[in-house]
DNA sequence: GGCCCTCCATACTTGCGCGTATGGTTATGC
DNA sequence: GCATAACCATACGCGCAAGTATGGAGGGCC
């Protein structure tokens, strides 16, 4: 009769990672608040005396799958961003892989939506200054004096996190891959100077 | 002993205007889920016996004062900037208003973090509309044609609400007034065409 | 094959914020 | 100056999701 249908295979006993990957594609999708202990547990195919045996408490999860992603984050963005020596390309790469890797920006699209949570404060705070420390080394790089630098990475910066912002709200019109592509070309050629 | 501080002068009764404007007040300063009756209550010096008498429900009260809201907005932003001639001073009135006003940009931060609400996404999606085909249309009149002006609004709206959007982490270092003029002379310099 | 440790189910408690019920107080028309 | 309506206080009910208590099932070790 009731059955909710759950996507994860309920193959035996569940482990600690499982919770915390269960509860990052639930974030990806719906948001902090949909991080929840009761609902992660029907999805999983248990119910939530399992959960408070992995972990003391929703928090904590929450905590240990933000973790998990910013670890990633860092691991395959950041330092394969870093090792490109020419300021113009490593731009460009940024700008591109933005196009892919959806998962990791969701995530991070919902972490912007929840930034006045405590325990995700902190990590957008270290997200931003990283990624804009990173943008404003670049464009230093690239012949921007320092104030110039700053400012262009801001404006850069701003412009990818409002835009994960405004497709978040589905009532907008979504793009399609080839208007997506263009807009991108479009950001490159006014954010990156040729 | 426990006097809680109330700020807007308990003067006598109060009407539905005051509580919509307290509404927008708490709003702006800790977004939608700040908008509670009984902590709003007594900030107005009443119960929530009072509110309940002006108003059915939250959601209408928080209707309300986003309504009022919006109304204003219309009223003194989009109808003011319409009307300018030119299109690149329009463009500089539009982004040089994003500094005055500030009461009205952290509602609409507010809401922006809260586009998930149902009843706050039809207004997100109006707004947005609204400023997207405000800036198209001013781009088209510069001399973009109609994909490029779609792109460049894009770009530049997105680095709106995203600007919005890290301002509102009180963890960031706040730009003083000096640093934020040169960075909004450096956006205007960047994406409008000289 | 008895024991324990791991993992999970069931049933309960708790805190918080919305909403309701009801009665009291201040203004206003006549 | 008194009745009626507008405005507000107090006390309670209720739903939801987190957290707790406790016991049960299943696999590994000797």
């Amino acid at each position: 009769m009731g059955e909710t249908h759950e996507k994860s295979e309920p193959r035996g006993r569940l482990s600690t990672t499982d919770w915390e990957q269960a509860a990052l594609h639930v974030l990806a999708e719906g948001g902090v608040s949909a991080v929840a202990v009761e609902s992660l547990a029907r999805t999983l195919g248990v119910t939530k005396g399992s959960f408070y045996w992995h972990f003391p408490t929703r928090e904590a999860l929450l905590k240990a799958a933000i973790d998990r992603w910013e670890q990633r984050d860092e691991d395959e963005v950041i330092s394969r961003v870093e090792r490109i020596a020419d300021p113009h390309e490593r731009l460009r790469e940024l700008f591109h892989r933005v196009s892919r890797e959806v998962q990791s920006h969701l995530v991070y699209a919902a972490l912007l939506q929840a930034s006045d949570h405590p325990l995700v404060q902190p990590v957008i705070e270290r997200i931003s200054r990283r990624r804009l420390a990173l943008l404003t080394q670049a464009y230093g790089e690239a012949g921007f004096d320092a104030r110039a630098a700053a400012h262009r990475a801001r404006l850069a910066y701003t412009a990818y996190s409002g835009f994960l912002q405004l497709n978040q709200s589905h009532g907008m019109p979504r793009m399609d891959q080839e208007e997506y592509e263009a807009y991108v070309d479009h950001v490159i050629a006014t954010l990156i100077p040729a």
